[in-house]
DNA sequence: ACGGTCGTGGCAAGCGATTGCCAAAAGTTG
DNA sequence: CAACTTTTGGCAATCGCTTGCCACGACCGT
């Protein structure tokens, strides 16, 4: 509170009996300081308590140790994944961590980015919604990684929507469904875009028929006009642009009695936590969202570091997996028995007995391992 | 990229015809210059697109404009409601947003603050693991806001654990049970303690034994230890420190084919997302954790505003409330029916049929309107 | 007409580091 | 031992902004 003006480079200088360079370099060039000298300043600079002001650093030098991430919406639970992973990378690497949420708007990242500018040396920009004119615009004078996004030149990391939605496609193909509708998130995603891309890809492909409806805000809330308008389009997979989407639906389903998987099969994306908790528990396709955000923080730590050009990967791309629950499920079939799936019932596990009125009662068939809990998320 | 100098106060000056010392006055002191001047200067910063730089300023004035704001454990639902309502203030006040991560560690907290000290304002401690003198110490020479805990003369933010821990015990009181265990978090905790003293004044004074089990590890995967160590225990209550130590108990239960409620009632803290998707769904304790993120921001920024006493609130107690959901019922008793509740049975949405052996099939009583869906947590 | 307030704007000294340049000291070499 | 290279440490400028202090002119009252 008071301030006690704390212990400068000068204090530790003139307590040392060098010149206050010396500890200067002390810190931040010890190979220009002899080996005794440098004992002698960190010595006195600990006994002072000193600790160098990283203001005046940044001021002078321009490294600031501070990079920026900035998310659409620091509400959704997808993104904690990769904020964690950020956070943690930026830690060991002593750099301190700057967390803004742009509210899912163009502007508003501009703002951040234009108000951060001169306190960070980058910035980690999550599912951005800037136009790609703009980001480029951007890069030019500043550093940038990007998740789940990709721009031309620009450094980045994505989990592979591609291959992921080939294995949900591959998965509803496998149990019989023959049309799926995607159910899209905000139409500025570029994930939302690129998911509906792969998965188009992949059921014409296959043969099966494929529509998007949309795009539903990306939330548990937009599940109810999500779920309705799927209905009506009379497929019988329905694939959410996410967990968050997904869990909507399945409650709207729910509400208006339609069985899952029994009637309609649901999958959604992210694998949040949360998602091997509902009811029926959500297939989904996980991706590793940790370690989006690490990788980012690396790509923006490397590029600081060595200027000229660097053979390391400016583009990495993750492997997702599909997580299978129970929310997919055989194509509803005509016959009574035999034709749904009910996981395997655990004593004391109940979460089958989905559907009643509609969906016939169904027999103990299927694969009983799966209805496992998905792995510890804590 | 490139480093284009960018505009300064001295560029602005020049192009304006007037001294920087104007320049600075028209951003920070604008009622210190002519208003034609003003806007003149202003006109000039915007063509220029002048951004003040904050590191400059900071170093010169001390104001910072930015907070950090450090928690236990970034990996923990529990905190992501705090962490964002924190950030929403921030960024309303404009003031920058670091977030850090202390791996549940009072060292750990120590480096962070010491870290970051030059840096910022002042600190929002969530759930701090410090001991209470250490902090005072801090806060002689750092603003503080705590949130979640309580230190003597300190400024800062709980929810209001003594109402919340005997509103659980009514409920389960009046449920008919008579014996209640706390799965405790961990022993630095002080919301842990506290919600540990509540508990076991609202009990003792309502004539119920309460026991107290662990220390468990805050997370799902302490959930196993715990519900064993629970149901050794004879009670047929259990409150879990939080929602993750209950949703943990609530698997280990289901596996171990131990009824909910009709064996056990189960109740968490937090309320956080996920909490109703469980099953059964859990009843918690729900508490306004944005708001506690917010509010401990304000204390920071008003502190910082009006040096002198200020008769603010610098100890605000929010108000908690009890969600009732699927996870409490009445005490078991002998009879094999009516004995157990289960939620109204919907089509479509299964979520009874917990127990199978030891749990009596269970008809329809019980109180119908409990099952539905939490209010909307996007 | 003269001294006294005010309102404005400029000067210059920092804030706490970094760093280019230089000189003294030390070590090398023929 | 002279000439030369390498270490090592000091000086002082600089980063971009704030702010105490001063000066100047306009306006005021008497």
């Amino acid at each position: 509170m008071n301030t006690p003006r704390r212990t400068t480079i000068y204090d530790v200088a003139t307590e040392a009996g060098v010149a206050a360079s010396t500890v200067s370099r002390t810190f931040g060039n010890p190979r220009r300081v002899n080996a005794t000298t440098r004992e002698h300043v960190l010595r006195v600079a600990e006994r002072l308590g000193y600790r160098p002001n990283p203001l005046a650093t940044a001021l002078q030098s321009g490294h600031k140790a501070t990079i920026a991430m900035l998310v659409p919406d620091i509400t959704n639970p997808h993104f904690f994944g990769t904020i964690r992973g950020a956070e943690r990378r930026a830690s060991e690497a002593g750099v301190t961590f700057i967390l803004g949420n742009t509210e899912e708007s163009a502007a508003n990242e501009r703002n951040q980015i234009e108000r951060l500018d001169h306190s960070v040396d980058g910035f980690v920009l999550a599912a951005s919604r800037m136009s790609d004119e703009t980001t480029v615009g951007i890069a030019q004078s500043h550093n940038l990684a990007l998740v789940n996004r990709e721009v031309d030149g620009l450094p980045g990391v994505v989990v592979d929507t591609g291959p992921g939605s080939w294995q949900i496609v591959e998965h509803l193909a496998s149990l019989g469904h023959r049309s799926i509708v995607y159910l899209s998130g905000p139409h500025q995603s570029w994930l939302a875009n690129e998911r509906w891309k792969a998965l188009r890809a992949a059921a014409e492909r296959r043969g099966l028929s494929v529509g998007r409806l949309g795009p539903f805000p990306p939330r548990v809330s937009g599940g109810g006009a999500a779920a309705d308008a799927a209905l009506v389009s009379g497929a019988t997979a329905l694939v959410a642009h996410n967990d968050l989407l997904a869990i909507g639906v399945l409650r709207r389903l729910s509400e208006r009695g339609v069985a899952v998987p029994g009637r309609v099969s649901v999958v959604g994306y992210d694998d949040i936590f949360g998602a091997d908790l509902c009811v029926p528990a959500l297939t989904t396709l996980a991706g590793p969202e940790d370690e989006a955000g690490r990788v980012a923080v690396e790509l923006l730590l490397r590029k600081g570091s060595l200027s000229t050009a660097h053979p390391a990967p400016q583009r990495v791309v993750l492997p997702t997996h599909l997580v299978i629950r129970d929310s997919t499920g055989p194509r509803r079939a005509e016959t009574p028995a035999g034709s749904g799936r009910a996981p395997a019932r655990r004593p004391g596990r109940g979460s089958g007995d989905t559907g009643t009125a509609r969906a016939p009662a169904r027999s103990r068939l299927g694969h009983p391992g799966r209805g496992s809990p998905s792995a510890e998320r804590p």
